[in-house]
DNA sequence: CCGCGCGATGTTTACGTAAACATCTCCTCG
DNA sequence: CGAGGAGATGTTTACGTAAACATCGCGCGG
């Protein structure tokens, strides 16, 4: 009522709007695209919604009249009135190790198939006060739901500066008893890494580690003891590296001089792949002398040489139920406090083979 | 003067605010901390914005009132009232290539450092449809500005779904005149990589190039025809690849039947690592048979069999540069239309040598 | 033939914030 | 000692949308 004298002609965003402060200027309102049409601003709220209730010859001239004006809806707007953004924010460390990646694209995608967009947290350096620093942006932030992809003991320090009502999901850690968890089986994954080299008649199975601190690297190393423990082998020392390949390179280098390795377990396919460098530069052939076993199935570890055994990751399930679990959260439909584990798979390619005392028997026979 | 009869108290977030239809709830707003606080909203909005002209004590007393209510400013509200949102999106593939993820970080941190926030727009199939599709998503997505990963091609016929207001830069594109365009020199790069083969002594350069349609691919192809061109070297057949170890590996293996092949210029480092397998399970040696170079400097590139000579992508420059053209055309200071090359440097490791017959040459001496 | 009810549409209001403007209180200076 | 002004604070309003409520007109049954 008092826009109509200002602008009689009904033409939208002039004037006014142009002296606005913000960025986004010239867009067209839903008055606008109500005047164009000639109905109530109400009427184009209930098209724009798809709401039951409108003429079809109504929603035409709606449509048409929001076409001409290159009408958009106001999320900003939006937001406010719905008090929600259909937005997840994922908050992570560096995106320079493929689980990450591989897990950020699967929630993107999954959250984008239940309509939701994904708002991106970069952590610089995982220190608790970095973490804390990124949830605190994080809390005036377009964002209905965490996840995050982090060591929950980093976690922790952060979470008392969450608003309340921000429903969290970790991977990559443990505590489910605190939060909502989902993540690999890597316990599973390992032992069947350990298992298979056994079967393969190894006398015992060499452990290339993760990171101190990583709770992967941790549960990875522990499914290995376990593993060989309760097949009755003596666990040789662990040896870590820091999941890169040139720290499986070094790791590796050492490795070689133990004549009683002929398998190892290595924690990522990165530092498979370092090691199969060193141990190649040594003379040690694989899997002739020694037999290797990565994690992850990174896409390049069927090109290495030789193609990578190693155990799969369902990326994309971690992902999905990730986004799943945190929207069922948000809803309120049962939250499930505890951890999901994704199983993992076993590929066996070609560096993983029976150790050379049963290798050269096999020949003499 | 409406909520003072109705919640006499002060209780923030009492009765009406629950009945509310977002999943958002019990969140106090700047009317409660202003209640309990004893002063005007307008003043705790002051406080929030750290704007000047309020007394040390009030301003304490504000901050006391935030704390004990967990007031966390609204963000719809206030993109809303700004006009902004403080988030910039980002359009691309698959975050499978190496390339993607590493630019998708740098502009993720290159934000952060600005104080936008990145939205993540995947798109899962590059056609043309399913990218207006995600520009379509993207338009009443709480966005300032865009940054396009991604070629050209396929991104026209969804500009124009795009609302003039929202700002675009491009990576991995040609057409600089229409959109501002960042990217890596891929000609400088690929014509470095050929020179470097060339210094060495070989006669010539094959090329395992990428997937067609994929401009990255086209510019570093064509700088390597031009590099042999310029040097007076008669260019051989044109092998493609799609980007991925496996394709290398194929490549590869049609590459070591041709006797006269001493060196190969891989469009990435991926498919340098397949080729490598390919010339090693061919019994041709590298570097002293043949030279491998890549494109890239993946972390994994120094640990390869042998460590690949590859010419490094500043992303992290990439990634910056973008933010910064986006930024600085959201804000009228000079849109700079046209393309950034930001450049690459060699890394010469352990694949690239001489060829055989200068070798030969230098032993007999 | 009149009123009831229902479907289509219009009007009012509130979401939380922040700009613009209004007011109020001191303190300074002539 | 009073006018002027500067700084601190309060009040009004608008941002664009959508729920809640109001109204209007038309068809159908009593």
């Amino acid at each position: 009522m008092d826009t109509a004298d200002r602008t009689p002609t009904g033409v939208p965003g002039s004037g006014r709007r142009r002296s606005r402060a913000g960025i986004r200027s010239q867009t067209a309102s839903m008055a606008d695209v109500a005047r164009l049409a000639g109905v109530s601003s109400q009427t184009v709220s209930r098209v724009s919604n798809g709401y039951a209730g409108v003429t079809e010859e109504t929603r035409q001239q709606v449509l048409a009249a929001m076409k001409e004006l290159g009408y958009r809806p106001n999320s900003a707007a939006r937001a406010l009135k719905r008090g929600e953004f259909r937005t997840i924010g994922v908050i992570t460390f560096s995106l320079s190790t493929t689980g990450n990646v591989r897990t950020l694209e699967a929630i993107a995608n999954s959250a984008a198939h239940e309509g939701y967009a994904v708002t991106l947290l970069p952590v610089a350096v995982p220190t608790q006060d970095e973490v804390r620093g990124a949830f605190s942006r994080l809390e005036e932030l377009a964002v209905d739901a965490v996840i995050v992809i982090m060591e929950v003991h980093l976690l922790d320090a952060a979470t008392i500066a969450l608003p309340p009502h921000v429903q969290v999901v970790v991977v990559d850690s443990d505590a489910g008893d605190r939060y909502t968890v989902v993540d690999t089986d890597q316990a599973g994954g390992s032992h069947a890494a350990v298992r298979h080299l056994l079967d393969l008649g190894h006398a015992t199975v060499w452990h290339l580690g993760g990171p101190d601190g990583s709770f992967a690297a941790q549960r990875r190393a522990d499914a290995w003891h376990a593993a060989l423990i309760e097949a009755d082998r003596t666990p040789p020392p662990l040896v870590r590296g820091d999941w890169s390949a040139e720290s499986g390179y070094r790791a590796g280098l050492v490795l070689a001089d133990h004549e009683d390795c002929t398998a190892v377990f290595a924690a990522n396919d990165q530092m498979a792949l370092g090691l199969l460098r060193a141990l190649h530069e040594r003379g040690r052939r694989v899997p002739e002398d020694v037999s290797v076993i990565g994690f992850d199935d990174i896409p390049e570890a069927g090109s290495f040489l030789p193609p990578l055994t190693t155990l799969h990751q369902d990326f994309a399930e971690v992902g999905r139920l990730c986004v799943e679990n945190v929207l069922r959260k948000m809803r309120h439909e049962g939250a499930e406090r505890g951890t999901t584990l994704v199983p993992t798979r076993l590929v066996v390619r070609e560096s993983t083979a029976p150790p050379p005392s049963l290798a050269q028997g096999l020949c003499r026979k």
